[in-house]
DNA sequence: TCTGGGGTCCTAGGACCC
DNA sequence: TCTGGGGTCCTAGGACCC
């Protein structure tokens, strides 16, 4: 019997206002009330603004060098941002939220999806009020709330609660009808720019028009994300809360450098310092990764000759150890750097990631192991330890493999402890 | 002079294999 | 050895998110 078949839930997103504006706020309260903006790093652009600074009419990511005179006239106060500050205070909004017992998905550093019960919409109304107020109590930022039958309704009355007083829920068909009428399709979660561009250009301008259009029409234009979104805007959930997650799917570390960087020297430097970082990150998630990217830009605001290249390598082991990341970032680094460029970013990107254990077992006792992978991990073996280990590990060969040399092919070893492991 | 950083997912097309 | 069709894997790049 399909009794199975699940109870109908609703969805609350929570999202904290101004969030890294409110944060400083919240210790500092001098600053409560002033026109706010904090400084992305190197004080290049603004990432957040003040409730008074937006409205000024200053804009996300507005450049600082251009604005300066202009915050200065307008007694803008600017801040550089602290992002150990944000972190913190974001931990402690998810505890809060956590208390009610709801299953949670923290969605981003300010925002949370809720898991409700069925309820009336005036119980919603009161629930969300509970929560604002616990959370304001309990850390001092002001969060809004919106709830809708799916994820990306619940979105859709976040961004209207934003405007409305802080609170918005729309459960029943006609109220979610008359707010997406009055919201703009490019405010839509899942529509970026690209996407509302395309359906502007067929009169599509608002989330209710969107979500009468024609399923093939959308999957053709806007690919299964679009039609999926354009689902939960009619009331059918497609996007569940997920599940917190073992570790990341990839790790990124990247600066842009106040000013610009011209030799390979102060490039590998760069470098050795994002293998550090994330290398760090890795280890705090008590994995390793197996794939490593590096990449470098020149500044993509000059027009004209730019040069941006990336390079990735398998690594011969799954690790989170910074020598080794940092070595490899090397390498790649060597493969992609050219003289006679003014580089303004770089960066690099740690991804097949898995748990150590896991992923030394997998190296040596899975036959799904990709066999790209094997190869290049052996020729590294090869290379380090030379032939000899090798061939005393190279027993029961698998016969798929043979048309690569014997010498490589011995995945389904039965003695792979003579093989030294490099340590992790 | 000066323009953020960190993510996820999807697709197209080539490589490869049976 | 030749043949082609079809599946799967892999990667680059784009779109989107905060």
């Amino acid at each position: 019997m399909s009794s199975t078949k699940h109870k109908k839930s609703y969805f609350a997103l929570i999202d904290c206002n101004n969030f890294f504006a409110s944060c400083e706020q919240v210790f500092n309260p001098k600053l409560i009330g002033k026109p706010l903006v904090i400084l992305s790093s190197n004080d290049g652009c603004v990432i957040s603004r003040s409730k008074e600074a937006k409205a000024l009419g200053i804009k996300m990511g507005a450049p600082l060098f251009e604005y300066r005179r202009w915050l200065e006239e307008k007694r803008i106060i600017a801040i550089s941002s602290n992002f150990a500050l944000y972190g913190d205070m974001s931990h402690r909004v998810m505890q809060t939220l956590e208390t009610f017992g709801f299953p949670t998905e923290i969605y981003s550093i300010d925002e949370a999806f809720l898991t409700l019960p069925e309820l009336s919409a005036l119980e919603c109304e009161e629930l969300a009020k509970e929560v604002r107020k616990k959370v304001k109590k309990w850390t001092g930022l002001p969060v809004a709330i919106g709830i809708g039958l799916t994820k990306t309704l619940a979105k859709a009355e976040n961004e209207i609660g934003k405007k409305a007083g802080g609170i918005s829920v729309a459960i029943d068909p006609e109220t979610i009808a008359l707010h997406l009428k009055q919201l703009l399709v490019s405010d839509v979660w899942g529509i970026g720019r690209a996407g509302s561009e395309f359906l502007q250009k067929y009169q599509i301008q608002t989330a209710f028009q969107f979500r009468e259009c024609e399923d093939g029409w959308i999957k053709k234009h806007l690919t299964v994300g679009g039609l999926r979104t354009a689902i939960e805007l009619r009331g059918t959930a497609c996007l569940d809360i997920l599940p917190e997650r073992e570790h990341s799917q990839s790790i990124t570390a990247s600066r842009s450098f106040g000013r610009a960087v011209t030799t390979f020297l102060e490039l590998k430097e760069a470098v050795a310092t994002f293998a550090g970082i994330a290398a760090k990150k890795l280890r705090d998630q008590k994995a390793s990764a197996s794939f490593l990217s590096v990449f470098i830009a020149t500044s993509r605001f000059v027009p004209g000759e730019g040069y941006s290249n990336t390079a990735s390598l398998l690594l011969p082991f799954p690790t989170s150890y910074t020598p080794d990341i940092s070595f490899h970032a090397e390498k790649a680094l060597k493969a992609i750097f050219k003289e006679g460029f003014a580089y303004k970013k770089a960066g690099i990107i740690l991804s097949q990631i898995g748990s150590e254990i896991e992923e030394q077992l997998n190296l040596w006792d899975d036959g799904s192991l990709k066999k790209q992978r094997a190869i290049y991990a052996f020729d590294t073996i090869a290379h380090k330890y030379g032939r000899k280990s090798l061939f005393f590990a190279a027993e029961g060969i698998d016969k798929s493999w043979k048309s690569r040399s014997s010498s490589r092919s011995p995945l389904f070893t039965t003695s792979w402890e003579e093989i030294p492991l490099v340590k992790i």
